[in-house]
DNA sequence: TTTTATTTGATTTTTATTCTCAATTAAAAG
DNA sequence: CTTTTAATTGAGAATAAAAATCAAATAAAA
């Protein structure tokens, strides 16, 4: 099954029908893995082939994907929701998100490694988890590199 | 060395003032362990005993204490950014927060589990971490009961 | 005590997001 | 295929969290 037959039965289990609108948002999202896109960014990218649609539309059909689950939000404290596609091949688990403190970037860890960490909150805390986020802050690869170069060159 | 002793040592350090609004929120926060006020909340906390302290200025104190890592900004999608306290005493991790999809609450969990997943990061991606956040939705032990409770009455 | 740069309160401004409502449209019914 | 009906949309106004502005106040250095 597709993501977008997915999207199309979750759309009608839920009761909502299938607009241009939708589709439009969904195709962007879906066909960008590893963005995270604001509903402005989205807006740029709905507005080259449907210059017609709206912003209010944008933010109301991306709150509807969240509830049925399309896509995530996610919050980089950079002042907008950001989403991406729920990929629902790898049902298993979710990845998580790196975030560079110096060159903002942000890196997909696709490995998960919190079975422990769940079964001990399931059975110590009575907790049912459904889903979960997990940001690690730090500094990347590349800006590590680049921070050892100037000490060198200042030296 | 106290929370408040590292307080003025990094007001300090960072060439700040330690004046009566800071140490007045450095007050309230510090001293609601396992609380996550929004600056609104603490605006209304503050007024009690100090009706002339502005919303501004928490809002101003708020994002310094970010910046000194004093307290730490957390978003639990609900319109606001909410803080807690850097408890420095345990040095060595943050806890994670459980919220519950049912009714709201959020709770903690102070193990952290997470020194496989960091290694792995830290080899594979060369990644410097530096701090994370794990937050996990589900349904809580007092929801659970109950939604049994609602299932057999029905029944 | 004087000086100086920082900080503050009050207010305005900004900006992401939601709301409103008449016009449009998807899809069910005939 | 046409009619019907309720959901959806676009455009703009409204809301609310957070940031910016600026003259007055104040910590802390001199």
């Amino acid at each position: 099954m597709t993501n977008f037959e997915v999207f199309k039965e979750r759309l009608n289990n839920a009761g909502f029908k299938l607009t241009t609108q939708r589709r439009v948002v969904f195709d962007i999202i879906n066909s960008n893995e590893g963005k995270h896109y604001s509903p402005e960014e989205i807006y740029e990218l709905v507005k080259v082939d449907h210059p017609e649609i709206g912003l209010a539309t944008i933010y109301r059909t991306l709150k509807l994907f969240e509830k049925i689950a399309i896509v995530y939000r996610l919050n980089f404290n950079d002042g907008c929701s950001r989403f991406e596609m729920n990929h629902f091949e790898d049902k298993s688990h979710r990845h998580h998100h790196l975030v560079c403190l110096d060159c903002g970037k942000i890196f997909e860890v696709k490995l998960d490694l919190l079975q422990d960490l769940e079964g001990y909150i399931e059975k110590e805390y009575g907790f049912e988890i459904h889903n979960h986020t997990l940001k690690f802050y730090g500094v990347c690869n590349e800006c590590k590199q680049r921070r050892k170069k100037c000490k060198k060159e200042t030296t």
